[in-house]
DNA sequence: GTCCAGGCATGCA
DNA sequence: TGCATGCATGGA
């Protein structure tokens, strides 16, 4: 990857595997819009970022190196040879088959605090209901980072709302999990710094203590949180796609089960009927 | 009107 | 340990 700095923007050159579309609308991060030039606007780590593909397939990023270097690159996991990773879970021929129709979904590296409770909000809701509601928590309590963008709110101001107020963004009964994890986030009873030295075992096991937090949830906020790649978070859609495993994961997958999962997620979501494993005619 | 969505807590056997 | 049930909301 060449790196080189033009009018206020970064360009970089030799990416591989990032479509942005694939990777930013595809349920693992839900605060990524597209704008009208076909660029993408986000937020994370309390950084704005604007960031295009152009037709020679370099990409402009409107930030500084900066905030290149200490935010996006881990953020898009620029460092990670994806392209042998793709190789290699290729072995698998449904793999196979999805990867070549949607190259291009990394699996990013995202805030733990932003992750959780983005998944908490996740359970029993579908990915637009999801977005809406996170993005009126984050422009109700997030501070303003640029001009109409918000950061995602910290547990300590989290903690200043009460369950109605988490209700009256559209969170229903999950009102009441996010309240106390902002309350025992905020107060030091749950530490994500902690959890996140954690080996996957231990990490695995303080977040299933959270209230509000099962196994899918938890396995969620470890795979785009905590970066345990290995993680394979299996919700509605993703039982279904195992039905087409009944001898489980292949050995190909080893050690980038999330990014195999991902790829089946978007898989599913486009070519099997809701409801069943049935693929669409 | 019914079904579904990146599920979980609770009660009960 | 496993299974049944209730839960908020809005789009299809």
């Amino acid at each position: 990857m060449i790196i080189t700095e033009k009018d206020g923007a970064l360009i970089l050159e030799g990416v591989k595997c990032l479509e942005l579309p694939l990777t930013l609308d595809c349920g693992q991060a839900f605060r990524w819009k597209e704008q009208e030039d076909g660029s993408w606007s986000g937020a994370a780590m309390n950084k704005f970022l604007n960031i295009k593909k152009d037709g020679e397939g370099r990409f402009i990023l409107k930030t500084t190196l900066e905030d290149f270097n200490s935010v996006w690159r881990n953020y898009f996991d620029f460092d990670r040879d994806y392209e042998a990773i793709c190789e290699k879970i290729k072995q698998d021929s449904l793999v196979a088959s999805t990867v070549d129709k949607y190259y291009g979904i990394r699996i990013l590296n995202q805030d733990p605090w932003e992750a959780l409770v983005s998944f908490v909000i996740s359970q029993q809701n579908n990915i637009k209901r999801i977005k809406g509601i996170i993005n009126r928590l984050c422009d109700g309590y997030g501070e303003e980072i640029c001009e109409g963008w918000h950061a995602f709110p910290s547990a300590e101001r989290l903690s200043e709302l009460s369950v109605e107020d988490f209700e009256a963004i559209g969170a229903g009964y999950r009102g009441k999990y996010l309240k106390k994890l902002a309350d025992d986030a905020a107060s030091g009873i749950i530490n994500l710094d902690d959890i996140k030295n954690m080996s996957l075992k231990d990490a695995k096991s303080a977040l299933l203590g959270i209230y509000g937090v099962g196994v899918k949830v938890a396995d969620c906020a470890l795979l785009f949180g905590f970066q345990f790649l290995e993680c394979f978070p299996l919700d509605v859609w993703m039982k279904r796609v195992m039905e087409f495993y009944p001898n489980g994961l292949p050995e190909c997958f080893k050690g980038y089960e999330g990014i195999a999962q991902q790829y089946l997620f978007h898989w599913a979501r486009n070519n099997l009927n809701k409801g069943t494993a049935k693929i669409k005619d």
